[in-house]
DNA sequence: CTCTCCCTT
């Protein structure tokens, strides 16, 4: 049979021609996809540049390549070329070039003109994917300027009257496809989240019993929910029945069964949306639609994610029958009622409408559009998510408060193909001299899942995680994974024996190796640090905005956004196992509980860089003097907003202003009737005092006992404290040493305030 | 306190 496409060769080649922009709708098996690039090859547009064709998938734009090269007479690499992540395939005698949509997006921060090209060919804009709504709106506005540029907007559903006018009323040109006729049966009734498992097995049990052979494809919302229904077949006992999982975690040996044949049996697949546009099984006869998705939602006032059961629309439902009818004619159960159907919406409500636009607005900065909000989108994301994307790009130092451009951080960040938080962790560890750790970090990040968790090998699974992972925190975690896969030479065995995703390692090394040879472009050294605080906190450092407090029990809260009621995930590796105050996380995403996923302990004394608005370094503590020295060591204290010791850090100055520090403090100090004390020796030997105390007080006395190994004679100034806990307690506010008594040997500390805050807990009594 | 669709630079 010939396709349905080449009837049109010559309208498609004309209307080209004549419009800047054409948009094609074609369905399943229309052959747009490999036939439009080769008639626009042979109508001459590669003469005056190439035609670049983007992909939402890696395989589709590899594969196609290597079809359409094998169809003109080329292999892939020459006149037909093709770029996807990790592998460039295109020589400059590159006339058709096969990509992925991000690869064109990085190719307009390169050369907003894009001016090499003479025809881009969108392809599946339908999927509404995040890439293909940016390039969308950057082709708009290019067209204003590249009068030359031709614009081919695939599409393969029911849509093109928005893409049309989008690009003021493209012609459109409909190619029939090559699909069998696929009957639907409607549900009776509406079924529910909690029927649809019991529903869907009995209607699969019913569909094996009654039709004639032919494979089944059920689609389910989630891994739980297909687990669930191959059990309930399971215990029917049918006969000559395969049931096969498919979903995106699933290792490679499980994948292959999905593509295997099962002479003499039928083969249920119990998918995911995985198998609604990612994979195609061929043979599939029968589908079943639960008519239920999970789909991510960005909520821009909290910048939390929800992970959402929704009722899926018309056009995705459409899509999923499709695929009944590739080979001969099918049947489509829908397990809900034609009603219901026609009350959905008829789309899946864009990505770019249901993510942070923060990666999104850094890369229309560096590409030069200063003025985001009015970009021009086929759908627009809302003013707060504009807002939350603002907000967290000065967050995060890569643009400032009342300007438009990059900062050089932000220049930098934008180069990176990171999410702008993940990015922002390089460029802190570049200051700390741990840029390999932090690359290594941010792989792992980036990539998917790569704890294993295997059906009915949990157990063996958990035990041999928590060998590999840090109680302080999941970044660490991933860096003694990795330490430990190099170790093992890279081994799969190893992966296998540690229950790790050997693929998504392997991943890793490819992301690793990418973002180091980015590094080096930038000047950056290849640094690598045996102090795991330093590479903590650049991680911290790029997740301050969703910095975590501890409210009670197990819940925390956001310290800079309005964040409620977050529990740390069971996958991380500090659940359960810290105590720590503050924690930052790399994700929240609500789904039965909102939880906090890739988690890492906050020290206080890190508050200060982290959110200064909320965190100072409070009065400073001469804690070491070195006689002679150029500079001495002054520990800061780090106070919240109400003036809550939290902690201390410390950093290096010239001894005269250390001095002039100190004197300053203790007139300030005597100046408010800060209580002075000095220790003196007992017999016990332990140091103990007993004070009077009137100035902060509101008239009481206090009487307090402090244990503690200090300098005998060593007066300090002590202010009341009311702790957030509600208890009074005495603290040294700092110490002053008399600097007429004999200096200590240079390189021997004083006793410190960090050896007083060990021994802190004054019991106190009223008097 | 107990677990998440799918992609991609």
């Amino acid at each position: 049979m010939e396709l349905p496409i080449l009837k049109e060769r010559d309208r498609i080649i004309q209307a080209v021609s004549d419009n800047p922009v054409i948009v094609v709708v074609g369905e399943t098996g229309s052959g747009k996809t490999t036939q439009i690039p080769i008639f626009l090859y042979e109508a001459g547009f590669a003469e005056s540049g190439v035609i670049g064709i983007t992909e939402p998938r890696r395989v589709a734009a590899t594969s196609t390549a290597k079809y359409v090269a094998g169809v003109i007479g080329s292999t892939p690499g020459d006149l037909v070329g093709y770029q996807v992540r990790f592998d460039d395939e295109t020589t400059v005698g590159t006339a058709l070039k096969f990509m992925t949509d991000g690869i064109l997006l990085r190719e307009f921060q390169i050369d907003s003109n894009l001016s090499r090209y003479s025809v881009v060919l969108i392809d599946e804009a339908h999927e509404r994917s995040q890439n293909v709504d940016f390039i969308l709106g950057l082709l708009k506005d290019l067209l204003k300027r590249r009068r030359d540029l031709k614009v081919v907007v695939a599409s393969a559903t029911i849509d093109e009257q928005k893409f049309s006018n989008f690009f003021n009323r493209a012609p459109v040109i409909n190619v029939s496809g090559r699909m069998f006729p696929v009957e639907v049966v409607w549900g009776k009734e509406d079924v529910d989240e909690e029927m649809i498992v019991e529903v869907m097995a009995d209607a699969i049990a019913e569909i094996h019993r009654s039709e004639p052979e032919g494979d089944i494809l059920s689609f389910m919302t989630g891994e739980d929910q297909i687990r669930r229904v191959v059990e309930s077949l399971e215990r029917m006992k049918l006969t000559d029945l395969v049931l096969v999982p498919a979903h995106a975690s699933l290792p490679w040996e499980e994948q292959q069964k999905i593509f295997a044949s099962y002479p003499g049996k039928r083969k249920v697949i119990v998918a995911t949306n995985i198998a609604e546009t990612s994979i195609t099984i061929d043979g599939i006869v029968y589908v079943v639609d639960s008519g239920f998705i999970k789909q991510m939602n960005f909520h821009p006032e909290s910048g939390i994610q929800s992970l959402d059961v929704v009722l899926h629309s018309k056009s995705g439902c459409e899509q999923r029958r499709g695929r009944a009818g590739r080979t001969q004619p099918g049947k489509c159960f829908r397990l809900y009622a034609e009603s219901d159907f026609r009350e959905r919406p008829q789309f899946t409500e864009p990505e770019i409408k249901r993510i942070s636009l923060a990666g999104v607005v850094l890369a229309m900065k560096d590409i030069g559009i200063d003025k985001v909000e009015e970009f021009e989108f086929v759908d627009p994301p809302s003013r707060e998510a504009f807002h939350e994307a603002h907000e967290t790009l000065i967050a995060l130092g890569a643009i400032q408060r009342g300007s438009h451009g990059l900062t050089d951080i932000g220049k930098m960040m934008a180069g990176l193909p990171l999410e702008p938080r993940i990015a922002r962790m390089i460029i802190e560890a570049e200051k700390h001299g741990c840029t390999k750790d932090v690359a290594t970090i941010a792989a792992f990040l980036s990539g998917r899942q790569v704890f294993a968790r295997p059906k009915g090998k949990e157990i063996q699974a958990d035990r041999a995680h928590v060998a590999l992972k840090n109680p302080a925190s999941d970044a660490l975690t991933f860096l003694r994974v990795w330490d430990k896969y190099e170790d093992s030479d890279f081994d799969n065995q190893w992966c296998y024996d540690n229950f790790l995703n050997a693929r998504v390692l392997r991943e890793v090394d490819d992301i690793r190796y990418q973002l180091f040879n980015i590094l080096e472009s930038y000047g950056f050294e290849p640094t690598e640090s045996s102090d795991t605080a330093v590479i903590a906190k650049a991680v911290a450092m790029g997740l301050a905005y969703s910095l975590l407090e501890h409210r009670s029990r197990h819940s925390y809260g956001g310290v800079l956004r309005q964040i409620d009621d977050v529990f740390i995930h069971p996958g991380s590796a500090i659940f359960g196992l810290s105590n720590s105050r503050w924690i930052v996380a790399s994700e929240v995403v609500r789904t039965t509980k909102t939880y906090a996923r890739g988690c890492t302990e906050v020290k206080p004394e890190w508050l200060p860089d982290m959110a200064p608005q909320h965190f100072k370094r409070g009065e400073p503590v001469v804690a070491r003097y070195l006689k002679g020295a150029e500079s001495a060591v002054i520990s800061k204290a780090v106070l919240d907003g109400y003036g809550h010791e939290l902690g201390s850090s410390e950093e290096s100055v010239p001894v005269a202003e250390a001095i002039a520090i100190q004197k300053a403090r203790v007139r300030d100090a005597e100046s408010k009737g800060l209580l002075k004390l000095t220790f003196h020796n007992e017999a016990s030997g332990r140091y103990s005092f007993t004070a009077s105390f009137v100035a902060e007080a509101g008239g009481k006395r206090y009487k307090a006992s402090y244990h503690a190994k200090v300098e005998e004679g060593v007066p300090y100034y002590c202010k009341v404290v009311d702790t957030y806990l509600g208890q009074t307690t005495v603290e040294p506010v700092f110490q002053v040493f008399a600097f007429n008594n004999p200096a200590p040997s240079p390189g021997q500390p004083l006793s410190s305030v960090e050896e007083l805050a060990q021994k802190r807990g004054a019991s106190l009594g009223r008097q």
